[in-house]
DNA sequence: GCGCCTTTAATAGCAAGCTATGATAATGCC
DNA sequence: GGCATTATCATAGCTTGCTATTAAAGGCGC
């Protein structure tokens, strides 16, 4: 097998999803522009609106990402206004994240933006077409997800 | 429809094609990282494997990656004594890129690794489901390639 | 109570993506 | 030939990821 050096970008995989996420990414940042927010912000949002006063390791648990990538995604959001930090009097290590008036706000708006991203993504698939993509799209995370080998 | 604030972020496909670009590109850096490349340097040197003596922005065009990503991602190739510059006598404002000896030499061992990615992604799946994914990939990508709206 | 381990957050520094803008060279029209 | 347009590249500055390291606080064993 790997007959040569016959390796097409086209028919990869991690080429076609790095791609994807991408052209995902730019069409969030158009849409979420609008309101002030960058779609790297959106995830954080989504678990504050479900739950606020946890913290931000609590946050990097849940989204997958580094600690040190939420701190900063943070800084920027309590600087545009979104969120809030509050020390833990019973723990002085952590601080407790919350979302401001504004960020309240945008819950219903930015969802809708959102929404209407992935909408478009697929909106010639068949609806199990949908459900059986996503489903696929999580086997792969899961088997990518475990430590390195 | 959207029914009230119901956005489950496991459910949505902007959010997992991230994570599983995300989850990709790490799998890719700890394993290009053995060879001093990082996964941005790939898409670029499959290129280069391709093609020789192509502008930054032929490799901008073929990549959908803005020019000033891959004057960046050029600028840690040379120091990493991965691509060369070459003034075009015949243009003097282009500038044509080229491999190293050294650049050249990791054609073989980095597509293995980066097959290896791909099929740990993949390994539990029928061979027709890859093939059906990656054309809904491509689908999804199309429909979102075009101007905003 | 003391020392060690764990947890939480902060900081520094890097890679890779983006937009906006400017400089310079080539092209093409008149 | 001269001037406007286009093409190519460079630069500045931002966001979002990452790793590695440090500081500080809490918890536990003894």
């Amino acid at each position: 097998m790997t007959t040569e050096g016959e390796f097409r970008r086209e028919d990869s995989l991690g080429y076609m999803v790095n791609l994807l996420g991408r052209l995902f990414a730019r069409a969030l940042d158009r849409r979420l522009g609008k309101y002030g927010v960058a779609h790297g912000q959106f995830p954080v949002l989504l678990i504050l609106w479900e739950q606020e006063g946890i913290t931000q390791s609590e946050i990097a648990r849940r989204l997958d990402i580094e600690q040190p990538t939420v701190a900063n995604t943070l800084k920027r959001m309590e600087r545009d206004d979104l969120v809030t930090f509050a020390a833990d009097p019973g723990n002085r290590r952590q601080v407790l994240i919350g979302l401001t008036e504004k960020g309240r706000a945008l819950k219903t708006p930015l969802i809708a933006e959102a929404l209407a991203v992935n909408d478009r993504a697929v909106e010639d698939f068949e609806a199990a077409d949908r459900v059986q993509f996503i489903a696929r799209l999580r086997r792969m995370i899961d088997a990518l997800s475990g430590p390195a080998e």
